[in-house]
DNA sequence: CGCGAGCACGAACGATGTTCGGAAAAACTA
DNA sequence: TAGTTTTTCCGAACATCGTTCGTGCTCGCG
């Protein structure tokens, strides 16, 4: 029953969504208000509350969507061969989910929107994330637990600084092979 | 001349200044608004725009006071050493810094107020940051020009890890030193 | 047909940052 | 001291924001 609403519904909900985050990349994260949403749909302000329950709804919703994302470009990532390459392949693919979308960076690892905090089920995915990491870092020979946190402050860190500052040509792929080399260097010849 | 009003006037400013730090850190950095800072000194919200041209100027003279802070603190570190005890103390500075007031590191560090973009002038106080931080890992033979990127995105990020985790006991004290080692590691055997 | 559920809207509320004009107070000048 | 100018402060108001309420509208189903 009711099949065919649940699914007009779904499909709007994915339109605002879609919609909510074309504002966000051009206006800036927070840049935009629900009757620009709702005009942006063809709609008016108070229909959005139909299909969210305010804008914090809607930042979840973006924010689980940002996440599931992530999980499926990791998902895909190779894990065997030599490690050094597995890690570079790692760190590049986080850096560029991290770099290609600067909205979607902050909305999922700063923490940007005023009084917003992600539900139970959105941080879930979050945490999808950190022990995927965790295991392809393990799968590369990195296996103590501290691993995971040097690796995501390092990798957000730089993404940060890639979003303020000019890009250098190929500085940041150079910078990120050393964070690479880093890591490795610290483990080998370590206790 | 007119020494009288503008040291009266100096005053003032730094009281408001010192309210608005005291708002953002105990309703978050964006969580108040001019009219309750205007009533924590005893004004209405029009008066503070004799001293400030808005809430942007007023993020902007918390921004330049939390570097213009950071810069004596770091000004004071010793570089003479054993260099990994050097940077062991200034990763310690530089985390306990961040860590002590979360409004300000995300004011300074993390992009968190929607339309704010620091004036020229405050700017130049996080350049002369960073100046002297490279300066430092230079007297520890950290003297490659990407290390204070690397340094800075790493403990930036943990910093901002640490405000949202849990704090557990010392961990984070030997996850900082372990950074460090990271560090000298990866400058000692490589090419 | 009638009816109930889902959808969309206008109007409005409280709160926000900000502007304007005028009143009070302070500082300076003669 | 008296007059004038500058500085400080505030009430009122504006546009905008997220959000709520009440009301129609439009379907599909009996």
């Amino acid at each position: 029953m009711s099949d065919r609403r649940a699914q007009r519904h779904a499909a709007t909900r994915q339109e605002i969504l879609d919609a909510a985050w074309n504002l966000a990349r051009s206006h800036g994260l927070t840049g935009w208000s629900l009757r620009e949403l709702a005009a942006s749909v063809g709609m008016r302000a108070p229909s959005l509350y139909v299909y969210f329950d305010g804008k914090d709804a809607i930042y979840d919703a973006m924010f689980a969507q940002g996440y599931r994302q992530l999980l499926e470009r990791i998902g895909r990532l190779p894990t065997a061969g030599e490690p050094v390459e597995v890690l570079r392949g790692a760190a590049r693919e986080f850096f560029d989910f991290y770099v290609e979308d600067a909205a979607r960076h902050q909305l999922l690892f700063l923490r940007v929107v005023p009084g917003f905090e992600p539900s139970p089920e959105s941080y879930a995915l979050a945490r999808d994330v950190v022990a995927r990491l965790r295991e392809v870092l393990a799968d590369a020979g990195l296996d103590r637990p501290e691993a995971v946190d040097l690796w995501t402050a390092l990798f957000t860190g730089l993404a940060s600084q890639q979003a303020s500052n000019d890009p250098g040509g190929d500085r940041w792929q150079r910078l990120l092979d050393r964070a690479v080399d880093m890591f490795v260097a610290s483990e080998a010849p370590a206790t």
